[in-house]
DNA sequence: CATACATTTGAACAAGTGTTCAACTATTTA
DNA sequence: TAAATAGTTGAACACTTGTTCAAATGTATG
């Protein structure tokens, strides 16, 4: 009787639980900042770029080449990741070297990797 | 003269490298199921969703409620979070509660937050 | 200066995505 | 059994996204 679940119709949860609830929503803007993050992270290619920067620095044609794929297309994908601070990079003369950003973005990888592989 | 960066023209990176680089490769059905995961976590309705059942399980209407949508937004929503695995379901007579699959999710989530809080 | 090369950029296109609406299933209750 | 309720589903729509191609930067080198 005290903890009948809430049915739904009219809403009607006890009130401390619909506070406690709303209380912990997250903010529009917050879950926008954050979908974006992850949406960086949700493309096959960007992954495998990412994946080719844990160890090393590379510049965009060595990325190109190794994935097999155009540089045009490599350097698209990483002004987005650039955009999104997710990577950085380092002109050279003619050069341009991109490695990842911070040790987060290494860690959300490996978890990443955790999780589908269990 | 030893270091001298990997030049593109021909891509002649050092053997070593190459190879080095080449087996550090992320596989590609292994990076099509990580962005999976990823792009499922790219969007703010769902980042919203997974919010609310960060520390309770909820059922469909419940979280419509909440978050001011409709069911069959949330419903098909969460399909797809299930079909990855990111949530579970328990069905209770008419209502169906939901709630994260694992811990992981969660730390995803808070280590999603930790990056772009800095 | 002219040439070569690494990278960036913009436009365009096909393919994919999120929401809505209406119809449907499944379960409870009268 | 009939009505009410919780949730699911499929089709349709506007909107977004990833790649390609061609053209444009910027930087070194002859």
């Amino acid at each position: 009787m005290d903890d009948d679940r809430d049915a739904c119709q009219i809403f009607h949860i006890d009130e401390e639980k619909v506070l406690k609830l709303k209380a912990g929503l997250i903010g529009e803007y917050k879950a926008l900042t954050l979908s974006e993050i992850f949406k960086a992270l949700g493309d096959p290619t960007r992954v495998k770029i990412l994946y080719t920067l844990m160890e090393n620095e590379l510049c965009v044609c060595d990325i190109a080449s190794l994935l097999g794929m155009t540089v045009s297309a490599i350097s698209h994908q990483l002004r987005l990741l650039r955009n999104l601070k997710i990577v950085k990079y380092r002109k050279e003369g003619k050069m341009v070297y991109y490695s990842l950003d911070d040790e987060h973005i290494k860690k959300l990888l490996e978890m990443g990797v955790t999780h589908v592989e269990e």
